[in-house]
DNA sequence: TCGTCCCGTCCAGCATATTGGACAGAAGGC
DNA sequence: GCCTTCTGTCCAATATGCTGGACGGGACGA
């Protein structure tokens, strides 16, 4: 890490604790900017309910009529949508967050190599990437099962209690794992949720040696996942990882060892940086036929 | 000169002015916000390259530092991502994209409808919604097919040569219409995309008076697709459709009337917004075995 | 019907975000 | 190897966006 960086590292903290839980909004260069996002937040974790300046103002804490301003032309760029006389989400964020996915390389070959895994193309299997202590969902393979008992794509779940999260956090050093859930509670969904960080670091060393990881319902009673970790391609990418998820009662003793063989093929065919080369944004040229 | 040749001149110096700032950036009582949301559409449009804030600053012909302290606050929150020098999209976007896909009724009730759909459900079928002159791809339904020829989540379309465009075009006025594509050139994708507004015109007559809309190869070659429009709940919610898409081959005399029934069943349940109150936002709450 | 409450919008003054330029560093061409 | 020509970052001065309060309008309750 560069000096610089651990400057700003350092500002942050001293400004997070000033603010001491108000909203994360260090004192950035542009705020309406770092407003906008906050307030894109909220508008999402309302889950489609408008909201109005007033209320938004009220929940962050901030004036009234900086939050309309900024509600406007969020609404103007199609970021946001004036419902009667509050905002909602708009529609230029299904474009934004399609092109996000399009770009990363690992989503596209995972759509591809999932079709072509032996076993674990009847199944449903999750790409997700870290973020903090949580994981990411960014695409989903539906296996031939009419059960839908998959996230979707976009949302987020604690990285503790997911096989994904599990994988991608045994790919980190401990020390890594230990400062990002530096005072962080962990979540229970389920009584087999991990409930300590010490807990955790024990799962994580037992995954470590396993080469896979096991989330026996701790997310959701009745359904275990199996999760390998995928590193990043660039630095500061943070890991990913793949994950099976099977009804617990379809986790047969003899199904799974083949399911675990074609996450790591799935893995090891995703951490390859040769094949994003090959199938990566100019792929419409290939095909398994093309023949000179 | 004449009071009416006055305001003509005014209007035509308006409208020069507005295109003055290269991009349609109105003054917007929150710059930073709709710059913000300017850079993303155009990290969107490099298709995950990095772009630096000089290359930036110069295609949107706007001052350098401006950008950078923009697209600093854009990758604090998340919605960009530094690599290397440069910025790219941010993981949020996924989250917030689905966040809004979420968001919308008729999405998570197009999904359970396409399942039960008699013959359609083994069919491609997507919903989309008009915005301008474009559609933008909300939802896919994939049926049994293995090809994948359909377009991706948050992809946008030109409503012209699609058969989700022409269908929610037709549930518009002509001169509605008529106003949308006051000096867009209508771009042609096959041979076969209608070429001019006039063309487009008349097919969406046809389209009212047979009650669905058809894109004949007029997307690309080979593939075919039905279209139906699905009102808004909202006044402002621009309008909905719902198609299926075909290879041409497969599109057979006996089989297109039910695939056409098909989709008239699935607008008509998106419509009802009783449909929308059941299974809504408070859905979690909801349970059919639940008594006191 | 009236009164009360709250909401969204508008306006002017101040604080502050924006800006243009200058700086160090890296890549590329000769 | 050297020079050219980019890049990204930093800084101070100014224009400008942000803020707090006041206004009109609608919803609800009495």
């Amino acid at each position: 890490m560069t000096s610089a960086e651990n400057e700003v590292a350092d500002r942050e903290l001293a400004v997070v604790a000033d603010l001491a839980g108000e909203i994360g909004e260090a004192d950035s260069l542009a705020p309406a900017v770092t407003r906008a996002a906050v307030i894109l937040d909220l508008l999402a974790e309302n889950g489609g309910v408008a909201a109005g300046p007033s209320e938004l103002a009220r929940r962050l804490g901030l004036p009234k009529s900086s939050i309309a301003n900024i509600c406007a032309a969020l609404a103007d760029a199609g970021l946001a949508r004036r419902v009667g006389t509050g905002f909602t989400l708009g529609r230029k964020l299904a474009e934004l967050g399609g092109a996000y996915l399009a770009s990363v390389d690992q989503i596209q070959e995972f759509y591809d190599a999932c079709h072509e895994l032996e076993v674990g193309s009847d199944e449903t299997i999750q790409l997700a990437v870290l973020d903090g202590t949580e994981m990411t969902y960014l695409a989903r393979h539906d296996g031939r099962q009419p059960v839908r008992l998959t996230s979707q794509i976009g949302r987020r779940l604690p990285a503790s209690v997911t096989a994904t999260g599990k994988a991608a956090l045994a790919s980190l050093d401990t020390d890594e794992v230990a400062r990002r859930f530096e005072g962080v509670e962990l979540p229970t969904l389920t009584r087999r949720s991990l409930p300590t960080i010490g807990a955790l670091l024990a799962d994580l060393e037992v995954v470590r040696g396993r080469g896979y990881s096991m989330d026996d319902e701790e997310t959701v009673e009745g359904v275990v996942c199996f999760g390998v970790a995928i590193p990043g391609r660039e630095p500061g990418d943070g890991p990913y990882a793949a994950s099976i998820t099977l009804l617990k009662a379809r986790a047969t003793f003899d199904r799974v060892p083949q399911l675990i063989a074609d996450l790591h093929r799935l893995a090891e065919r995703l951490s390859d940086p040769l094949h994003g080369e090959w199938t990566g944004q100019a792929a419409a040229g290939r095909r398994d036929d093309q023949r000179p």
